[in-house]
RNA sequence: GUCCUCGUAGCUCAGCAGGAUAGAGCACCAGAUUCCUAAUCUGGGGGCCGUGGGUUCGAAUCCCGCCGAGGACACCA
């Protein structure tokens, strides 16, 4: 037994010793891809390992050969049953039970802990994501996101690492001055214009483009804090220089605010906000664009016109370009527009060399899918500024239809059928958004739908996993809520049911779950594998209703009532520890 | 035109780092309830993994072409 309690991990060094053992010529490193893992068919055994396909090029041993020296070294231990080659060189490896049923114990000492991946060295990884603008409440669109993003950092915490969970607010561009114009209008209304709202649309720079009807208390709470000192005569609009600034940041504040709200009432929490214009007044531009010119990546060049359809008022126009293509980009990326102000790319760029210079060795950033073209220019910069010594990895979130009545809802903020984030939660809760938003690949597009999620039926999947929650905690109520510490000692010789065993393997593979699920930066496997744990532990369930000796808790039989209820007791612990990383309170019952 | 993501059962989707006979749910058909919750479970039919090549002991998985879907494509964020 490992220290993390994972049996494949151990069978794994088993099988490396062995092949050590049986090759000690043979350097290391050629053992690398040896898999130990649960055969696809569960005949086949336990366990499975490629070990003697894998090595036997290296080793220069053909490999049912290798297979049939392996399977002799692994018979050999203790904790095997047999082990025999089977078709092109697999090994099948079937363990004593007494082996199997050590996962058990090892899962109530552990408690919450229990696949919980290997303390990682190197620094924080640094998971960014929501980065709403700051123009609006958040609706469905970010919520995936949100979820995505707020799951992938606990799975990275649960696999070992430690994270920085990070909101980005584009607190700088364009999008944030029309909202100062908009909310300056409800200001203004606030006062008693006589103005329409159609003139003073006509008077703003970029139009009147944010006309929801949550500005109006931004404007009402403007007027109750500057009175009439922002406006000109008579509740006109007065000069930009006199209000601007200063109604921008009051804006943002109350909207930042508001989305703040809305996270917590989706459980999504951020340990850093990073202000884009603090990064920029904080001069990270100037050094992303010093250290690029340092490493010659910088020139001042003139861009091809897209091909295919050229925009109507393309011109050539010179800017200064960074060597994105010199790191895998298709086209070098302008840093500065003509006029010689920064693009948004530049400010990202300062962000991620603000990031770089904090220390973080691994980035990870969630955007949606329409930013999917951003991609490589983002991570040409990250490999630039590190010397390619920090990744990024982008996750890429679809878009999220919803449904409702077998129809899908249509997002239009003016039909008034804009769903904000915060109805959604209101519909069905916290718990089955999040849940459901991580039953499919995050860039895989997904129907939300309303009526299904809070169905409680087999075919939902929040429903299944938080049912059999419920079942195991009321096998143990009943039983008086045993010690788990008591239930570790228990002897578990009485569980020799197939279902009850595979309940077992399924727990086993747990922390290579999570383990894998976190390297691939994919969530939706949590979800998957408590959908597979809670069918197993169903099965098990109806088991003891066709057969009343296989019930977990028999009055007759204390020995096996212990072990069983130790069993269910580590099936709830895991259930609630990958519900907990899916960031999904467990209930206690269904009623 | 270029790039990105994708194409698996009638439907919605898994498929872990290339592994053995490709899975689950829904839907359809046939069953199980004196019982710790039947809100569950058992069994059955259903597939040229879009298509044509390549790589190798082995491909749904990796590479290339084609077809189809969605998205992104200078000075927006």
């Amino acid at each position: 037994m490992t220290p993390t309690h994972d049996l494949f991990a151990a069978m794994r060094a088993h099988v490396v010793e062995a092949l050590s053992a049986l090759l000690p010529e043979l350097p290391p490193e050629n053992f690398a891809r040896v898999l130990v893992e649960p055969p696809r068919d569960a005949a086949h055994g336990d366990m499975a390992t490629n070990a003697a396909m894998v090595v036997a090029k290296a080793a220069k041993v053909p490999p049912p050969k290798l297979a049939a020296s392996l399977c002799e070294k692994l018979a050999a231990l203790p904790v095997v049953v047999s082990a025999t080659p089977a078709g092109p060189g697999f090994v099948n490896i079937k363990l004593t039970e007494d082996f199997t049923r050590s996962v058990v114990p090892a899962v109530l000492a552990a408690g919450p802990a229990y696949g919980d991946g290997p303390k990682r060295e190197g620094g924080p990884v640094n998971v960014e994501y929501v980065s709403a603008n700051p123009t609006g409440p958040m609706h469905v669109g970010h919520c995936r996101g949100a979820v995505v993003g707020d799951a992938l950092a606990l799975l990275l915490r649960k696999a070992g690492f430690d994270v920085t969970r990070e909101y980005y607010v584009n607190d700088a561009g364009a999008q944030v001055l029309a909202l100062a114009y908009a909310a300056y209008w409800r200001y203004l209304q606030a006062l008693g214009t006589t103005m329409t709202e159609e003139d003073y649309a006509a008077a703003t720079p970029s139009g009147l483009q944010y006309r929801g009807d949550y500005l109006v208390p931004v404007g009402v709470a403007l007027r109750q804090i500057f009175k009439d000192t922002l406006s000109g005569p008579g509740a006109t609009p007065a000069d930009p220089s006199l209000w601007l600034d200063t109604v921008r940041d009051f804006t943002v504040e109350a909207m930042m605010s508001a989305i703040r709200d809305d996270l917590a009432a989706l459980g999504v929490q951020h340990d850093v906000f990073i202000s884009e214009r603090q990064v920029v007044a904080e001069g990270w531009l100037e050094k992303a664009e010093a250290a690029l010119t340092a490493k010659e990546l910088i020139y001042t060049g003139v861009l091809e016109p897209p091909k295919g359809k050229t925009p109507d008022d393309w011109e050539p126009r010179p800017q200064v370009l960074f060597r994105a293509t010199q790191f895998g980009d298709d086209v070098d990326r302008p840093l500065r527009k003509s006029d010689g102000s920064g693009t948004y790319f530049a400010n990202d760029v300062a962000n991620h060399l603000a990031k770089i210079e904090r220390g973080f060795p691994q980035l990870v950033q969630v955007w949606g899918a329409d930013h999917g073209g951003y991609v490589k220019r983002m991570q040409a910069a990250v490999a630039a500024l590190s010397d390619r010594k920090v990744s990024l990895d982008v996750v890429l979130t679809q878009i999220v239809h919803v449904m409702k009545n077998g129809e899908p809802v249509r997002m239009s903020k003016r039909a008034g059928t804009y769903i904000t984030l915060r109805d959604l939660i209101d519909e069905v809760g916290k718990d089955a958004v999040r849940f459901t938003m991580l039953t499919r690949k995050a860039d895989a597009q997904m129907e939300f739908d309303l009526d299904k999620v809070v169905e409680q039926s087999r075919d939902n999947p929040v429903f299944y996993v938080q049912y059999a929650h419920a079942r195991c905690r009321s096998v143990l109520r009943q039983a008086g809520d045993p010690a788990l510490a008591g239930l570790a000692e228990a002897p578990l010789t009485a569980l020799t049911d197939p279902a009850e065993l595979a309940l077992i393997r399924r727990m086993a593979g747990w922390p290579r779950t999570v383990e894998a699920a976190a390297a691939a930066r994919e969530p939706h496997r949590i979800a998957f594998f408590l959908q597979d744990l809670a069918s197993d532990f169903h099965v098990l369930w109806n088991r003891g209703r066709d057969d009343s000796t296989l019930r977990f808790i028999r009055a007759e039989e204390p020995e096996a009532t212990r072990a069983r209820l130790a069993l269910v007791a580590a099936t709830a612990t895991i259930l609630r520890s990958g519900l907990a990383v899916m960031g999904v309170e467990p209930v206690e019952e269904m009623r």
